[in-house]
DNA sequence: CGCCGTTTTGACAGGTATCAATACCGGTGG
DNA sequence: CCACCGGTATTGATACCTGTCAAAACGGCG
């Protein structure tokens, strides 16, 4: 495992840098050590879609091709554990076992997009809403876990809000609507506009349209 | 690869056949011989979204889980070269060759996912079902390109217009519209319920939102 | 403190879902 | 071969939601 070392060095992006553009050359892969990066699709038409997010230990980059069909970009600051794309591919054919962990994963991960994609298309804006805000308290609270304190369901949202809208498939007006009218039937607080106060969790699943197992599994994704 | 042939045994399910139905144990994995597979999911309001289509060649099942997140129903009658999902496993774990050929696979299957994702998304109906009919179209052509002589350019869509419109994210009668439209557009003349006629494919592209590009690029998947 | 980008609010038009009714097609049995 | 039946597909009317354009409020940063 030592011999990842060789080929691995931490890399650095401020916020709003394109680590790998649509249609670029992959030649850089690796894992996620801090900060959200998004992976976005433009389309001819010029407005992009976000189609997935990445977050620390995930894994990023596209191996086995030439380009990459998608923009890799830093949503925060990002710290990256970079590799040299044919450097782990040689690396992967040296070791069968970790090569079968990552086909799990990427199993893992197909699932999960489908199921987002699932939501994402038979959803009202609202359910979508309801839906990413309960997978982001999901992932505060495992932060915060660590902690120890029972903390104060305080959601922490990254992300702009074009860029939500973007990811959900709708606009920031809509979206800020929505956010809004949550909001008045308390069912959230607004702290700031990346921070979100959780007082109903049981008002915001039924909002969802979701079963609370679905939006669990979805958020240990 | 004689040892496949050993685990492996032919399989019929007839049209609407559930092969494996969401939540239950995943143990039947492999190739589709002949026929179209539908993988959907049903969420908790009851309506179910298609995830994924599957044709004659692409694999099918859910490797290493123990149960399947998303059904399997056939849309066709459907001829499969089925493989218990625990053996073909140990198959895999004795061949890291074609376990490699599954990552770079699934690879591929991941970036269908999303680019489809990003189009059901961010479009209108209208470019939705135009993109569908093309791609549709392409797949028609090339299956005809066997047969040898130039083909009339009609496109055959195995699905019932409810299918295509889970698929697409929107109603029946939506879809409906939409496709009387192109028709009286003399974009296409609709033969039957199943297939249709393409009479300019410069219209459709134009009405699907995408470049003729990145429309082949998803046909070619 | 003032600027500029982001977020929110407002008004309105267009697209889509819904409910309901009609037309169509394929299969069955006489 | 034809009539019937049942499910599928189409058409119609309407209300709601969402996108768009525009303006105002907010918040962070120099």
């Amino acid at each position: 495992m030592a011999q990842l070392n060789r080929i691995s060095h931490v890399r650095k992006f401020v916020r709003g840098t394109v680590i790998q553009g649509q249609g670029e050359v992959s030649d850089i892969v690796g894992n996620i050590v801090e900060g959200v990066v998004k992976l976005s699709s433009a389309s001819a038409s010029g407005d992009d879609h976000i189609v997935g997010l990445l977050f620390p230990s995930d894994f990023f980059g596209r191996l086995f091709a030439e380009e990459s069909q998608f923009s890799y970009e830093a949503v925060t600051d990002v710290t990256l554990c970079a590799m040299n794309r044919s450097g782990f591919e040689r690396f992967l054919a040296d070791h069968p076992t970790v090569e079968h962990e990552m086909l799990k994963a990427k199993l893992d991960e197909l699932d999960a997009v489908r199921e987002w994609a699932a939501i994402t298309n038979g959803h009202t804006t609202m359910q979508r809403v309801a839906t990413l805000l309960y997978v982001f308290s999901r992932r505060s609270r495992n932060q915060h876990r660590e902690g120890g304190d029972a903390s104060p369901s305080v959601v922490h949202i990254p992300l702009s809000r074009r860029d939500i809208a973007d990811y959900l498939g709708t606009t920031p007006e809509t979206l800020s609507r929505n956010i809004q009218t949550l909001a008045r039937a308390k069912v959230i607080r607004i702290i700031n506009a990346k921070h979100f106060e959780l007082i109903d969790a049981n008002a915001l699943i039924s909002h969802s349209g979701e079963t609370r197992e679905d939006l669990n599994r979805i958020a240990s994704y």
